[in-house]
DNA sequence: AAAAAACACCTTGTGTTACAAGATACTTGA
DNA sequence: TCAAGTATCTTGTAACACAAGGTGTTTTTT
């Protein structure tokens, strides 16, 4: 319950323990339906406590994009700028399939040591 | 169910996906009794679906020490290597109960948008 | 007794990623 | 009119995991 909590640290190693796990939760909210990058912006802040910058969500898109994980089609809106709507693909999909695998069983891990305390 | 994964994708993604979590569980670990670099890898190995290299876990010790979230000490073996034991400081336990809270609290959301699809 | 494997520590260089900070351009509301 | 919101993107920086290398000791195998 100290209070000597070192935030500059906290705030870096939140930023690391990001990595790898945004392009996971992106692709489990893609899963539900396609969106476009702002939008997963604002999802994220719905649904999660994670916030997510738009320096890192548009790379990121490129990256599951480049990789066959995701499409992406331009929609001309009747009002407004268009929008780059993205959607898993199959690929996306069966490579979904082994990271939720992967998170499920490092959860399972975690919490047996938690236990073990 | 196909098959057409992209391993070194996964690879990659598995490796950036470590970044914070192992200072995670580290910390952990380490809660529930002080350890040595190279038993903390095998600890690894048993415990979690995690495998964690030589040139990690050192730096990493390292750098949790320079932030005082633990110390170090080395014990002389009536036989074999010297190890040097780490253990987790006040300042460690608090961040660590901060970083719980977070992972916590994101793992609730995951949920959240797994059950929502 | 010699060789190989395991124990135990460490460092350097590379690749990847999150993010701050910037840019562009259209739309809406004060 | 002018700020704020929507929507996209790029560049440069800091941080970290890991491969690959190193040192030296102890144990096991041949």
């Amino acid at each position: 319950m100290s209070e000597d909590i070192n935030l500059y640290f906290i705030t870096k190693w939140k930023s690391q323990f990001k990595k790898g796990l945004l392009e996971y939760i992106i692709l489990l909210l893609l899963r539900s339906k396609p969106c476009y990058g702002y939008e997963l912006i604002s999802e994220m802040n719905q649904f999660t406590s994670l916030e997510i910058a738009e320096g890192t969500i548009y790379p990121l898109l490129n990256r599951l994009k480049k990789e066959n994980l995701v499409s992406s089609e331009w929609a001309e809106m009747d009002t407004g700028i268009p929008r780059k709507y993205y959607k898993l693909t199959e690929t996306g999909t069966s490579h979904l399939e082994v990271m939720k695998e992967y998170v499920d069983s490092l959860n399972l891990s975690i919490t047996r040591i938690k236990e073990s305390v």
